[in-house]
DNA sequence: TTCGTTGCAAAGCTTTTGCACGAAT
DNA sequence: ATTCGTGCAAAAGCTTTGCAACGAA
């Protein structure tokens, strides 16, 4: 059986809402899914400006849509961009990202993530999400490091 | 043995980086140590524009001094606003923050900080920092929000 | 006296908003 | 035909920077 598609998905959801399926949101979402992960809105409109003309403005106002339906997750990774990344068929994970070159990768640690919801418990909050986020020198970064020192 | 200000290490650091020794710099230094912790430049302006005329660029520089002498730490809380917390005498430690009146719990998990040092091992990377930030209600806004509900 | 430092105002950056034109239903 | 969506430009909001006056050594 076939999953669903990201767009088909989307689709559905503007429907259920009364909002309309439109090709600029359509695009945007089919480039979100389809490329590197952790996309800010200027890679996404780096993208999709040789296609047609669009706006930032609309490529924020669709990113909201697709968190609303709960397709994407807006992360923060530590820079100045708010960055994207599909939810669809993820085990949730965390961030481990190079402070060099940025270069990121995600891993989960299921046993540990019991403890933050304990934690939140014991501290008679309500949890509703966290966030873990690892900084250090990639494999690559700690090679040219020593050949090359960092300005 | 009683240990030595903050005012008095943030002297020694600038007298060591050759740079001057003001009182602006000093009374920052002194609000910051002396307040509700994780405050944010606009909190320490309010705070100082009572005794002095000073501006946000001062805060900020100064600021910036205070971390590069390691005296304090630049958190980011979820928020638009920089945070910045003490390092002095304070075990490491992570927080837990409520979604609704931003109130901040500080807790500590040492045996699961461990794992995130051998997480970033396992992939080749060298740990510099890492981050965790649990979402969710407090107590007091779980409670006034049965009884009133959040617009 | 000599430089580093400060306050002010302006600029920088990402993100948000107002508005008239254009597209979807 | 009506309502919603889009692009453009301007505004917002936090932070940084340029510069002349000021203060520390």
């Amino acid at each position: 059986m076939e999953r669903e598609s990201p767009v088909r998905l989307f689709q559905n959801y503007l429907k259920s809402q009364g909002f309309n399926v439109t090709k600029v949101r359509c695009q945007i979402t089919e480039t979100l899914f389809s490329a590197p992960e952790h996309m800010t809105v200027a890679d996404l409109w780096a993208r999709l400006r040789n296609e047609r003309n669009i706006s930032m403005s609309t490529i924020y106002r669709t990113l909201d849509l697709l968190v609303e339906g709960g397709l994407i997750r807006k992360i923060d990774l530590g820079d100045a961009f708010a960055h994207y990344e599909p939810v669809l068929g993820q085990t949730r994970h965390e961030h481990l990202i190079c402070t060099r070159c940025s270069k990121i990768v995600e891993f989960a640690l299921p046993d540990i993530e019991e403890r933050f919801f304990e934690t939140a418990e014991h501290y008679g909050f309500l949890h509703q999400r966290h966030e873990l986020k690892i900084f250090g020198l990639c494999p690559d970064c700690q090679k040219s490091s020593i050949s090359q020192e960092v300005p």
